[in-house]
DNA sequence: TCAATTTCATTAGTCGGCTAAACGAAGGGA
DNA sequence: TCCCTTCGTTTAGCCGACTAATGAAATTGA
């Protein structure tokens, strides 16, 4: 019963995240890019031509949702793919001229933004807010494996 | 240059954002509840026959999204809509039975969920937790209100 | 060698969010 | 009264994420 969860610290995180993404949307829409990108970008220009499981490993997303993704950066020219002549399965991605400089006005506008999210944060609120962080990322990790071991064993239970 | 994006602390605050959602669609989808419903549905229970434009407020998205929202509750059953008489341009929203007992099930899951996301905070932790998110709040409204102020400077210059 | 399996990518369909434009009802002013 | 505006909702179309199913190339094994 009596969970109240508009007072929830989650809820209140979930609209902190939220705002924070409006704001880089704002910032980042006159370089043609759009707000799940940034993060290609610049996994892209820390290393060029990767492979796009690779990538979607490193955004923590799903090989599908990495195509769309790239098929849209194709058409505003951010990226391009080529194709590797070892394997003929996979596309290696890369980054346009264009995509170039939308990386360094976005990686620049990400910066800025973290600047004002943490401006004031004492030194040690911002390692103390971090390891916050990575005790919630714990155990949420541990709740969902448990979750899935009970399943793994229900399965089990039925064969 | 030397930012580091994946080291930026709202990069981990979203990754665990993401996590958390995750762990919030594996316990509801038992319930035909999709992951943006639970919030509709805790206010819902909170008060029934809310109109649309008031719920999209308090859940803060825009009203065109809360109309989608809602035909698809309607269509697994969770509320149905009902004319105002006084009214006819508004839509009354209302739990149907299934759609209560699922808000009990879905908030006794968030409740669970948070419990597990702050089981090794302290006290103390939290507040201090609450106070940095908040702190961040209020930083960001600030970012952006400041950039709208600039944006309409730069609109009078062109009038 | 050739079939079976694995692996990477794509497509189709869904949910959640947005904007812009349209539509219909309610209200107000001349 | 009638037009104009305002207001709540809806529709269409986009981006970001997912799953499930499919396609196509590479690898494995018999």
């Amino acid at each position: 019963m009596g969970f109240d969860y508009s007072s929830a610290l989650t809820h209140l995180m979930g609209h902190v995240m939220k705002l924070y993404r409006h704001n880089v949307d704002l910032l980042i829409q006159a370089y043609d890019v759009y707000p799940g990108q940034p993060p290609l970008l610049i996994r892209l220009a820390e290393s060029d031509g990767q492979i796009q499981q690779e990538l979607a490993r490193k955004l923590t997303i799903k090989p599908a949702t990495m195509t769309v993704m790239i098929n849209r950066m194709v058409k505003t020219g951010l990226v391009e793919r080529r194709n590797d002549p070892q394997d003929q399965r996979v596309s290696r991605v890369f980054l346009t001229e264009k995509g170039r400089r939308a990386e360094k006005a976005v990686r620049e506008a990400l910066r800025e933004i973290e600047e004002t999210c943490f401006a004031h944060f004492t030194p040690e609120e911002k390692v103390l807010f971090r390891r916050l962080l990575l005790q919630m990322h714990t155990d949420l990790e541990e709740l969902q494996s448990s979750r899935h071991a009970s399943a793994e064993i229900c399965k089990e239970r039925f064969e």
